[in-house]
DNA sequence: CGGGATTTTGAGCAGTGTCAAAATAGGTGG
DNA sequence: CCACCTATTTTGACACTGCTCAAAATCCCG
């Protein structure tokens, strides 16, 4: 995570505001690992911003791929539907993250994407992005990055639905959102979740009277304090702890 | 699925298979979408091929990351290991994939890949393949459609494992294995599973016990044969009805 | 301040996991 | 080629996690 293309140059968060204040992304985004210059290009490449209010649709699963989208503030959640209307969440995204990878291969959106708040976008026209990816070498770098990072934070979730306990799994959610918020500058032990019980079970795989009788544990047992979305984070250890009590099973063999 | 990048012309099997012929591929893998010329600085890249006997390593958790690698021959199995030895298949791979697409972030493996069978790979060297993807236009859009398929197939898995019955996950399996045979040229009817129960548990998060006793469910049922890892798909249209028996879930709501 | 949505809590039950053991398959050496 | 040994698969009994249904409490928005 901490390794880099070569070429890719990195350059101060101020500098990175300056270049990027025309999307307000504050530096984050796709900018990171890249050049200046590069990133005036990319600015080029930006065709708008959107504002979206709660509960309103990035996409809609079956609409035309056009463009990726950079949450610029606010946050999203992604929702796969199944045949029959079973709902399940393969992502809930913060500010600095790209929406939209996995309608690239077949040109439309696979699933809903929808904002959980108040939610600043900038709309990326794919077509334009790939353009500037022959370029910009270190834009090309940058995007596979990306990518290669969606596919394994969903091999992460796997692994929790696959594997895990209920007690896990909120454990592992409420580390994992800490340690985004911390990167985006907030307190990593003070939460402002955006999603409902709903949505947490429609991405743990739990129902969610599980999700709220977790919530309700943790607090019992000390690790956390509940305060319906305002969620403070006692003791990360422990926490940590509890996700690593699975019952074990088998290592690979062929 | 069947749209393509404007520029991207598609060219006859048999023209595939000459081109690619170094690599045995028969056309499959990323070749799919370039032209002629194309492939030929695609052989270029190739940096050799490897011959792994079932139960070796293409890749080792923690292992840096140079290459990606085709599967010519053969099926591999990629497992994310928890903390405390629980396993998660994240998936299998067949003839025409691409192995090693998480790494690209991180620059490390984030898992183990393992051949289930006498496997045939194709090295990739990133370096080269992200140099030539900026000389050759199709190539970069290919790699990106490429890698947002396996986002797609991943989030497929999660709306598995997060929100549907064990009979409906093997239903789904057997379906979706079974298109992937037919689109090799093999029957889609008749399967000759390389992975253990084991194996398949862990990849649809399940006991092995679960997996062999729906198996012998199914076979019941008379919806398939089972001798062994050789299945019989008597009726695909009544595992698809199996697989989409799930018991419904609210839909998106902010 | 009122009303719908969300969250919490309770009780009972079903689907899967766990443990255990028998049956079968597959590979190896004599 | 057969016999043996091991790994894999099947089957059974039982326990337990997490789901379902239900209702009360609380929150949030207009």
């Amino acid at each position: 995570m901490t390794s880099h293309d070569p070429g890719a140059k990195i350059i101060s968060i101020p500098t990175l505001k300056a270049a990027c204040q025309e999307c307000s992304l504050n530096g984050i985004c796709l900018s990171l690992g890249l050049g200046e210059a590069d990133m005036k290009s990319l600015a080029g490449a930006i065709k708008s911003r959107r504002r979206l209010k709660k509960g309103e649709y990035v996409s809609r699963m079956g609409d035309p791929f056009r463009a990726l989208y950079a949450i610029s503030s606010g946050s999203t959640k992604t929702c796969e539907i199944a045949a029959d209307g079973g709902v399940q969440i393969t992502a809930f995204h913060l500010p600095g993250e790209l929406l939209g990878l996995d309608a690239i291969s077949a040109e439309r959106y696979p699933s809903d994407i929808v904002a959980l708040e108040t939610t600043d976008l900038c709309e990326l026209p794919f077509e334009r992005l790939e353009a500037l990816a022959l370029e910009v070498p270190g834009l090309q770098h940058q995007l596979f990055r990306i990518m290669s990072r969606e596919v394994l934070e969903e091999e992460k979730l796997l692994l929790m639905l696959g594997r895990m306990s209920a007690e896990e799994r909120l454990a592992a959610f409420l580390l994992n959102f800490s340690k985004r918020h911390q990167q985006l500058g907030s307190s990593p032990t003070e939460l402002r979740l955006p999603m409902s019980r709903q949505d947490l079970g429609d991405y743990l795989g739990l129902a969610l009277e599980t999700v709220s009788r977790l919530f309700s544990r943790f607090q019992e047992e000390g690790l956390i304090r509940v305060q319906g979305r305002q969620i403070k984070l006692h003791n990360l250890a422990k926490l940590r702890e509890v996700t690593q009590h699975l019952p074990a099973s088998p290592a690979a063999r062929a």
